[in-house]
RNA sequence: UCCCCGGUAGCUCAAUUGGCAGAGCAGCCGGCUGUUAACCGGCGGGUUGGAGGUUCGAGUCCUCCCCGGGGAGCCA
């Protein structure tokens, strides 16, 4: 019996008898050598059958076995220019788990989105959607391993609510034992609560947005990297980001060049945008670059997509865009001491028109304060009384910021819609599969 | 919710002014000892999204509906 070992376990195995189990992505054929190339969740690997090498029964299969048959492949490995990815298993026998009986519906050729969402349960498996993914679970470790580092505490927000954070057209809305809820739109106003009691807290949840917008950087469903902090004022805020970006994309680069290649990714290009200091621009001057470059909007308007492009057109790299009008930002963002009428916040915008990837402020931490900003939002201060308390007892100075997964995932991966950042996204007008 | 584009073979698309519904790929059969989305030859494959209308004649024009895509607003 061979060792099994998985195909990106390869180059340690040169010159080994090994088994491979995985499923059979694209078979070649040139009459008397014939080529498959199996995948096996960790990469592709090309298998070479010839009469010499191949056990006849297995060699036979070769040619019949249809696309994703599930397999278990036996041969020993060598090093090959001519193989894709620089390795190949020159096969000895193949025994099939499972063999499809019709025909796989994702054909190694365009396809057009529609029906690629329809069969995103098999999509998954291509070679992008593949590389995508990975990079996903790289971004993820990246902000595991830098809060970790940080010496944050990794904590946990509810997903059932009973208050709102941001507006009130946004929600998903649920029956708990008779009594209204929400699926949360962010873990904020609880992490506020456990930064208080912990210091440094950060998690990465879901958030739920029942906006019916339909554009490329929207999920229903998507998720959040959310971090809080006690004694934190808004320029720690956005150090602390800053360096978080910067680890997330060096940490994909390091960990991820093959899945960069497969995308196409210019990794040169993603090295030189969190190279030196991210820019930094109050609201005020973005809206005059914004305008500068040729897209019309007025103080006090929110940034539109156009907008949003024009700025990381303008600027090469992330840019920070601080102390916004308050009136455009949520209740519990701490006003700017010196001018009462900006938040003391900062939008991330990433480069390349990926748009917001942050969004975080220090927030109000006095009692009256708050009471008053409730009021100016026209909320009712019945279900915030938890959060009101929080101010009583020992408030302190405190700021975080929320980092949307799917959005980093784009932008370091080069995808342009973020429905191919997430296993399986959930949109408007698509729930299955 | 609004604006724009589209729906033709399993998939991606073509079809001139309203005039015989076609190609590539996939599938099946055959060929090829280094293929890279392999290639070469052959074969089968259609309720043109649905309903109604105009017309001698509709994939093509009109009305309504359904579905998909792109974008806007809002946001991460």
């Amino acid at each position: 019996m061979s060792r099994v070992v998985y195909i990106e376990e390869l180059p340690r195995h040169v010159g080994e008898e090994v088994a491979i189990r995985g499923w059979l992505f694209n078979k070649r054929s040139s009459g008397k050598i014939r080529f498959l190339i199996v995948r096996d969740g960790t990469g592709f690997l090309q298998c070479v059958a010839t009469v010499k090498d191949t056990e006849p029964e297995s060699f036979e299969l070769c040619e019949r076995l249809p696309q994703e048959t599930s397999l278990i492949v036996t041969g020993t490995v060598r090093e090959d220019p001519r193989a894709p990815g620089g390795y190949e298993l020159l096969l000895k026998r193949l025994t099939t788990v499972q063999v499809p009986k019709e025909q796989f519906p994702i054909a190694l050729k365009e396809h057009g989105v529609g029906f690629l969402m329809d069969h995103r349960h098999l999509w998954i498996r291509m070679r992008r959607q593949f590389a995508i993914l990975r990079v996903r679970d790289a971004v993820m470790w990246a902000i595991r391993e830098f809060f970790k580092r940080e010496g944050f505490v990794a904590t946990e927000c509810p997903i059932i609510v009973g208050t709102q954070v941001e507006g009130t057209t946004t929600l998903f809305p649920l029956d708990y034992f008779g009594e209204p809820a929400y699926l949360s739109q962010s873990g904020q106003l609880y992490l506020e609560a456990t930064c208080m009691a912990l210091g440094k807290v950060y998690w990465i949840g879901p958030a739920f947005r029942a906006e019916k917008s339909k554009t490329r950087r929207h999920l229903t469903e998507f998720w959040m990297a959310e971090a809080e902090m006690a004694y934190f004022d808004h320029g720690d805020n956005l150090a602390l980001q800053e360096r978080l970006v910067r680890y997330i994309v060096e940490y994909v680069i390091a960990e991820r060049k093959r899945e960069l290649e497969i995308l196409e990714r210019d990794i040169e290009a993603l090295k030189r945008e969190v190279e030196g200091p991210f820019a930094r621009v109050t609201y005020r001057e973005a809206v005059e670059v914004i305008n500068s470059e040729g897209v019309p909007m007025e103080y006090g308007d929110d940034f539109g997509a156009p907008a949003e492009d024009a700025l990381s057109k303008h600027f090469g790299r992330p840019v920070f865009v601080e102390r916004f009008p308050a009136r455009i930002k949520p209740f519990y963002m701490k006003r700017d001491p010196n001018d009462p009428s900006v938040a003391l916040c900062a939008d991330l915008i990433a480069p390349e028109g990926y748009g917001e990837i942050i969004g975080g402020s220090q927030r109000v931490d006095s009692e009256e304060e708050l009471l008053r900003q409730l009021e100016e939002y026209n909320l009712p201060r019945e279900p915030y009384q938890w959060y009101i308390d929080l101010r009583k007892w020992g408030s302190v100075p405190h700021s975080g910021f929320g980092l949307g997964v799917e959005r980093t995932v784009a932008w370091i991966t080069g995808v342009r819609h973020i429905r191919e950042t997430i296993p399986f996204p959930r949109m408007l007008d698509r729930l299955y599969p």
